[in-house]
DNA sequence: CAACAGGTATACTGATCGGTATCCTTTCGC
DNA sequence: GCGAAAGGATACCGATCAGTATACCTGTTG
């Protein structure tokens, strides 16, 4: 194993505990007895525990959003229908056994103080994903799409924190998706698109 | 201070400190410095410091939905009315400054596994929030008002984790409330209410 | 081959964790 | 007013925390 892939064993190994138990009662000790690897090459590559968290944080950020996003255009083709199809793959998300509810969600659970590197971490995930739902919100030309944006991105963080909580996970998903679809039917309705 | 006057002092200490920061990262030193209590007595009143978290998740579990629902019923007559109602005084929660987001959503974060106790009481709360909006949507003859409330409810739960995340707290609550009208205005208006 | 960077393993630090025990004082019911 | 229960303060327990240090091993590369 080269010096980088180790980095990325890593902080693979801290995501995927920090996404099940938490972040402070996730030790070094733990995610280094899981990654088989030792304190010190830890500690070559991050300060601090901090550290770690917020790499784990960073990489997470762009594997899911690239993921997430990717699947959205599998799925569909138009950016009217993407947008609803951003709760069927929320739904798929929901159903897979590693969902233990949003990383950066928890993550703002615990670390409260303001201006934090991991708060903002956290704050830019959030929203970065508005802002792919406000695109497709304009490439649909939907009127006043920015607030549609919005309101399904509510709908959206309402639905992973019930899946988080629910017996039921892909429920949670499939209702957003219905109230998707009456939300994005009225703001088209409001008015008609001009162009 | 009576002996059930201190227990319920330190669970609201106890309470106050968890919301702020979290339940992992609160000791039971810290707890006890704050509420000026000694070791010995906390653990007179409870077993552990999971016992306490559990009074402490059962007591504010009691105290918020008390007060959210008398605070609805103030602001609005109608069981309609009070539906958007729910989203102002929602506003009005993310306004004070102890807000620091839901606690049974954070408290689901820190503790993943299934079946413990204090992801019960988590669980029956957003049951039991779910239900008084169901009831809501029931007295206002509103054709499939058990659909709209659990779209209602996705919508309150984005607005509370948005709010936690973003600056403009109060917005998220402004946003879903305009969301709710229109999902409250299209259930109606699928079917006319046969009463 | 020799030098060296990066690895493991492990022991260690001081601090803090949840929880227990001790000693003494305060409070309260009878 | 007396006895028992409760509380405060504090020392202590073993475990674990994040982080450092030491000693030895390994793989690559001039």
């Amino acid at each position: 194993m080269s010096l980088s892939e180790r980095r990325e064993h890593l902080i693979d190994t801290a995501i995927r505990l920090f996404a099940e138990h938490g972040y402070h009662a996730t030790g070094i000790d733990t995610i280094l007895k899981s990654a088989g690897v030792s304190k010190k090459t830890l500690y070559r590559h991050f300060r601090s525990k901090d550290e770690l968290i917020l790499a784990a944080l960073r990489k997470y950020d762009g594997l899911f959003r690239n993921s997430f996003m990717r699947q959205v255009e599998e799925q569909a083709a138009t950016p009217r229908d993407r947008l609803l199809a951003v709760f069927d793959v929320a739904e798929a998300w929901f159903g897979q056994s590693s969902f233990y509810g949003c990383m950066f969600i928890n993550a703002i659970g615990e670390y409260s103080d303001d201006d934090t590197p991991i708060r903002q971490v956290c704050k830019e995930f959030k929203a970065l994903m508005r802002s792919y739902i406000r695109d497709l919100c304009i490439q649909a030309e939907i009127p006043d799409g920015a607030l549609l944006a919005e309101e399904l991105a509510l709908l959206l963080e309402g639905a992973i924190v019930t899946a988080q909580v629910s017996q039921d996970r892909q429920r949670a998903a499939r209702i957003a998706k219905i109230a998707a679809g009456a939300l994005i039917e009225r703001a088209d309705s409001v008015l008609p698109a001009t162009t």
